[in-house]
DNA sequence: GTAAAACGTGCAAGAATGTGCAAAACGAAT
DNA sequence: ATTCGTTTTGCACATTCTTGCACGTTTTAC
């Protein structure tokens, strides 16, 4: 049995059945175990599966992107988007860009707070449904699956016609010297946008993303107003944002 | 068994039957309390459910309005999705409304048909992100917590730029006489621009809505295709729309 | 108020995995 | 045919992960 014939059925089995176990693949191609886990870690390295204890399963088994990154690091970004809501006040209005980090900060917005939300993010929306106090604009367009938000020319010209106070912007990087930065020409373009629009922005960040550049830039530091991060990020990196004019937060 | 599989199954019960016990789920995969109670945790971690005595329920108990809807006639909204997906065809472009009903209809569509879907409605669009075969357009305008669309003349205006090869109408009432009518004006008002906008119209529609004629109209029963319906409305009912020239599919 | 059920924690056994390494298989060039 | 270099494979050992059990605590029911 050849390599890549193992990994042809393997790939079968898997679009099959749904899952493999590396028990049954190796009693099935008659040879060890050390070999199907190598078969397995080549797939996965390909992107054709995703190993799990015992086996592997398909790399998209439920919502691919969005539901993933909202399981990691929930209690951090909740703490980040409770700070972040403390920074808003009542009568405002507030862009909220997409991310899981900003739907948190939807989800935590007070109930008795009295603000106009706009997004361009569906899941932000849904989430302020049972906020009876929250005007919620939609801003509409193509939808894309793995940002969670909508993209595209008519999202641009909608977010044109808004000014808002506020904008809760998420990021992918975020730089003492580059700024914020963002991994998709697209969504930077609409990022770039919101901050065109807003007097006000507000940069949620988690430690990993402190020091980070991005291929497509959103905006320097000096528009910059408030950056909310963890306490796991270096006093050093405080500090130079803070003498950039930014006013830093750090959850407890 | 793998770890992943469970908590699939877990979540999947968790959202068919509004609940799950742990006792109930040690048994169903044949693992210990102890183990079940671990996935719980771990679940609960990541916000996929809320642990209680005795077992877990889903994160959001009562959003309100919509999760509230969808609770109920769940798998008779389910078989009435399913017939209303084999009415669309490949390449199509389709309007689809607002309601729980649609939204399943969204759930149910087959993840290797690729179509255009154009909503109004947020959770139309996230149920949708999954599938990538599917170009998703979502309408923007002022959201609507209760509706669970979007509303206004920013909506209509979107909307009027759109031509669909079908629509899929949520309606609160629909009769031979009056045709589709909804709750709201507003509502209504949006309804009627898509039904402008489409070359074929699909109504699904449960046996209580039947016969039934909300304040504001929508469209007469001329400019209905297709009324797709449970068997559990009366015969007579479904010879009075045929009459008209309506297309009435039951569902088994 | 008490008993039973459910829960959390720590722990140990077993399974699965990663890593380093050597033998075997294979191909190419001499 | 032989030799050298590469690839593949299986094995040994340390590590990690999962799971069930014991025991003390909390919650629920009667």
């Amino acid at each position: 049995m050849l390599t890549e014939e193992r990994h042809d059925r393997i790939r079968t089995k898997l679009a099959a059945d749904g899952r493999v176990l590396a028990s049954d693949l190796a009693a099935e191609f008659g040879v060890s175990e050390d070999t199907v886990r190598r078969d397995l870690r080549e797939l996965a390295r390909a992107g054709a599966c995703r190993r799990v204890y015992g086996g592997a399963l398909p790399p998209a088994p439920d919502l691919g992107t969005m539901t993933q990154r909202q399981e990691v690091m929930v209690e951090c970004k909740l703490k980040l988007a409770s700070a972040v809501v403390k920074l808003i006040s009542p009568g405002q209005t507030v862009f909220v860009d997409a991310g899981s980090t900003n739907l948190a900060v939807a989800q935590s917005l007070p109930k008795d707070l009295s603000v106009t939300i706009v997004t361009n993010a569906p899941a932000v929306a849904l989430a302020l449904a049972d906020h009876p106090l929250c005007r919620t604009i939609l801003i509409g367009g193509q939808f894309d699956p793995a940002k969670g938000a909508c993209l595209g020319s008519q999202t641009v010209r909608d977010i044109e016609r808004i000014h808002a106070d506020v904008l809760v912007l998420g990021t992918c990087g975020i730089d003492t010297r580059v700024g914020a930065s963002a991994l998709d020409a697209e969504e930077a373009e609409i990022k770039r946008c919101m901050v065109e629009q807003s007097r006000t922005v507000i940069v949620p960040a988690t430690a990993d993303k402190i020091g980070t550049v991005a291929p497509f830039a959103v905006t320097g530091v000096d528009r910059l107003d408030h950056l909310v991060i963890t306490p796991d990020v270096g006093l050093e990196a405080v500090d130079a944002f803070a003498a950039l004019g930014v006013h830093v937060h750090r959850t407890p």
